[in-house]
DNA sequence: GTCCC
DNA sequence: CGTAATGCGC
DNA sequence: GGGACCGCGCATTACG
């Protein structure tokens, strides 16, 4: 009754050996930050199948900045940030920016993770209030599929900045190069007006409370003293404080559980708010030809708060704490369901 | 294909 | 030069 | 075994 065997045993378990080498690699090659699948993959295809072996130069040279960057830290980037660290770098950000900015931590840790992956730090400033609108059309809110380039709108809006534009951007000029100055900075992955991603060294304070000399980090930094650890730093528009914080707060599982929501209310959601789609007025004449074609557009809503933005979607407030269940929402059922979803998927 | 139910 | 598509991360 | 599958910022490369 059982089929045969399907040919050459032997030769299937030795090709059987080296995909299972071939897949070892790939996941250790992926350890460094800013390599992916795609990358992996080339480097392996290349003769390249350890974190060594990205060292040597003929491998090295095919780098992106930002994977050099996750190849030197890679010894230190995968270690867990603890709540006690994370809040120290926190202080460390607060001294040394304007008080102006309202800072806050979001992703595992505020969710109360004893340790994180990473530290999301969250920006506000009363100035930064530009909010842009969903690059989506509205029955892609249903589908799910973005608008193609077409639209000189939608694709002009968020393009890209100039040079002397990112540098006057408040996330670089007010945030980024006082934190890089004062030595907590200690490489960049990718930044720009809203996000900042990279490495900080946690700054250490002596017996007196007193934070290590700046000149001193400094150095540190420069020699790869210390201990480093990945962070993001996120300038949000104000009104959209709210949805920033659902956002960065996740897991991602809940964002899931609340965008599909607002989906099915034909509402979308975003780290931006929530968004209503407004059919076009007959009369308004006043916008321009181009954008009249159109069938309407999205609508910001006034929830600019976690609880507000929840109460839209029908969904009671739920504790940060607590947004580790997907079950929690948008079961109608009030069975609570005892299997833990998505469990040890901490950044 | 992966992840979750 | 510009924009689009892709890769990556969250 | 069967069904569902977010949305976006930034860097790099491909393309015109």
């Amino acid at each position: 009754m059982s089929p045969l065997p399907k040919v050459e045993p032997a030769r299937t378990s030795k090709q059987k050996l080296e995909d299972d080498k071939r897949r070892h690699a790939l996941d250790t090659l992926q350890l460094v930050t800013g390599v992916g699948a795609v990358k992996a993959r080339n480097l392996v295809t290349a003769g390249c199948t350890s974190i060594a072996d990205m060292r040597k130069p003929e491998y090295y040279s095919t780098l992106t900045e930002a994977q050099k960057i996750g190849l030197r830290f890679v010894g230190q980037i995968p270690e867990p940030v603890t709540r006690e660290q994370a809040e120290t770098v926190l202080d460390f950000i607060r001294e040394n920016i304007s008080s102006k900015f309202e800072v806050h931590l979001g992703g595992s840790y505020r969710r109360g993770a004893p340790v994180s992956g990473d530290m999301d730090v969250i920006l506000f400033h009363p100035t930064h209030v530009h909010v842009p609108t969903p690059n989506i059309s509205h029955s892609s809110a249903f589908s799910n599929r973005k608008i193609t380039g077409t639209s000189p709108l939608s694709s002009k809006s968020g393009s890209r900045m100039t040079k002397a534009e990112r540098e006057a951007s408040p996330l670089i000029k007010d945030v980024v190069q006082p934190l890089t100055q004062g030595g907590l900075i200690a490489a960049t992955l990718s930044t720009g007006a809203r996000k900042w991603q990279g490495v900080v060294r946690l700054p250490e304070k002596d017996k007196d409370g007193q934070w290590e000399l700046m000149s001193e980090r400094v150095k540190l930094v420069e020699a790869d003293k210390g201990f480093f650890r990945r962070m993001d730093l996120n300038l949000v528009p104000w009104k959209s404080r709210g949805a920033a914080m659902l956002a960065l707060t996740g897991d991602i599982e809940f964002n899931k559980d609340i965008r599909l929501k607002a989906g099915q209310l034909g509402m979308h959601l975003n780290e931006f708010g929530l968004w209503r789609w407004q059919s076009n007025e007959p009369e308004e004449p006043e916008a321009n030809a181009e954008e009249a074609q159109q069938e309407g557009s999205w609508e910001l809503m006034e929830a600019d708060t976690e609880e507000d933005i929840l109460a839209e979607l029908g969904v009671d407030w739920i504790e940060p704490t607590k947004r580790n269940f997907a079950y929690v929402v948008g079961k109608p059922t009030k069975k609570k369901a005892t299997t833990v979803k998505g469990k040890s998927k901490e950044r």
